[in-house]
RNA sequence: GGGGGAUUUCCCGAGCGGCCAAAGGGGGCAGACUGUAAAUCUGUUGUCACUGACUUCGGUGGUCCGAAUCCACCAUCCCCCA
């Protein structure tokens, strides 16, 4: 179950569980850290409703090693064949649309390792002599990936040169081979659909709104006392938290932090759209209709059909 | 009541006689993304019959070959003196 922040994939999810006998692998990269909770909408003891969850708190933001989406796939991994052992119906809901590539994709994800000293190597020499720079020193071992990476994307290009510098092959290449390689799961994958722009930045306006009354400043005091997104760069990226601090540092009104804040998450929402528009094993089902929301009932009746003629 | 400063495209904000449909930022819209991804990056953003034309820089009227830029008056806001 796949969609923007704020649609709602964890009620529908927890609902289809209910009905089909199955349990939730959550598919976020923020909800998968310890203590961040309230920000990160993470579904709580009600919202869970006795339904069996996956991949949330599985990690400590305060470890220095962070969670990685090979790390994902890999628990991810190991929770889907637990439930299937079982007979139970495992559920992916989130909105981490690399994590669910990358799930989907499998084992041939697996293929190279981090280093973080080299990525601090690459991202001096980006400091020092620009970024075109390292976008040539790219091309000259990678071309392919040099053309299809703008030589702004600082973090890509590390990323493609790490690739090269650790194991000698290029990222073009390994892209080309897991693109070709069956994908392990036999997956249906149903996405969450707003036709309707305005109808969905009000929802993440209301969200906001109540994770605020919910206690998400607070949650971000305690948080940053602990040092956690300091520690945790991931973390540290989550939107929620770092949009409060000038209003914890007193240089905004709460208000004012709430309103960045919800345009954070309505860029974000974009983004997510942009990104499982472009998927095509994605199975679309509307949330609104030109009347406005569709009722619950609807839109689970509607992913129902998609079970049995996808 | 007197003196001074403002008013720019959705917002903030530069421009201070031609090279201005107007820098830059924000937001919007669109897109990319294969082990940091709630991140990172790109394009676009007055209208249209779009290598050109038309309409815009508070309003009206002037000056000038030519005005967002100069002048007059009006409107609104801010500051100082009373």
């Amino acid at each position: 179950m796949v969609g923007c922040t704020a649609g709602g994939k964890t009620a529908l999810t927890v609902e289809l569980a209910r009905r089909h006998g199955g349990e939730v692998v959550s598919c976020d990269s923020m909800q998968i850290y310890r203590g961040m909770d309230i920000g990160t909408a993470k579904p709580d003891a009600a919202e869970q409703a006795g339904i069996p969850h996956w991949m949330l708190d599985v990690a400590d933001p305060a470890d220095p090693g962070g969670y990685s989406c090979a790390d994902y796939v890999r628990d991810a991994g190991a929770a889907v064949r637990d439930i299937l052992s079982r007979g139970k119906l495992p559920i992916l809901c989130g909105g981490t649309g690399l994590y669910l590539d990358a799930f989907l994709r499998g084992g041939t994800f697996a293929v190279t390792e981090t280093d973080s000293a080299l990525r601090g190597e690459l991202t001096a020499i980006a400091n020092r002599e620009g970024p075109e720079a390292l976008h040539a020193m790219l091309a000259e071992v990678d071309p392919e990936s040099a053309a299809a990476i703008h030589p702004h994307n600082v973090k890509r290009v590390i990323r493609a040169l790490e690739i090269y510098r650790t194991t000698g092959r290029k990222k073009s290449q390994l892209d080309i081979e897991s693109r070709t390689a069956p994908s392990p799961w036999d997956a249906l994958v149903v996405g969450l659909r707003y036709n309707d722009r305005a109808i969905l930045y009000r929802r993440i306006d209301r969200r906001v709104d109540a994770m605020l009354a919910g206690g998400l400043v607070e949650e971000t005091r305690r948080l940053r006392q602990a040092g956690i997104f300091d520690v945790c760069s991931t973390a540290a990226q989550a939107i929620g938290y770092k949009e409060l601090f000038p209003y914890l540092d007193g240089e905004m009104t709460l208000e004012e932090a709430a309103g960045v804040l919800k345009t954070a998450t309505r860029r974000y929402a974009k983004r997510q759209i942009t990104w499982f528009s472009a998927r095509d094993y994605v199975h679309w089902v509307d949330a609104d209709s030109p009347d406005g929301e569709r009722d619950f009932e609807d839109i689970v009746n509607n992913v129902e059909k998609l079970f049995s003629d996808p």
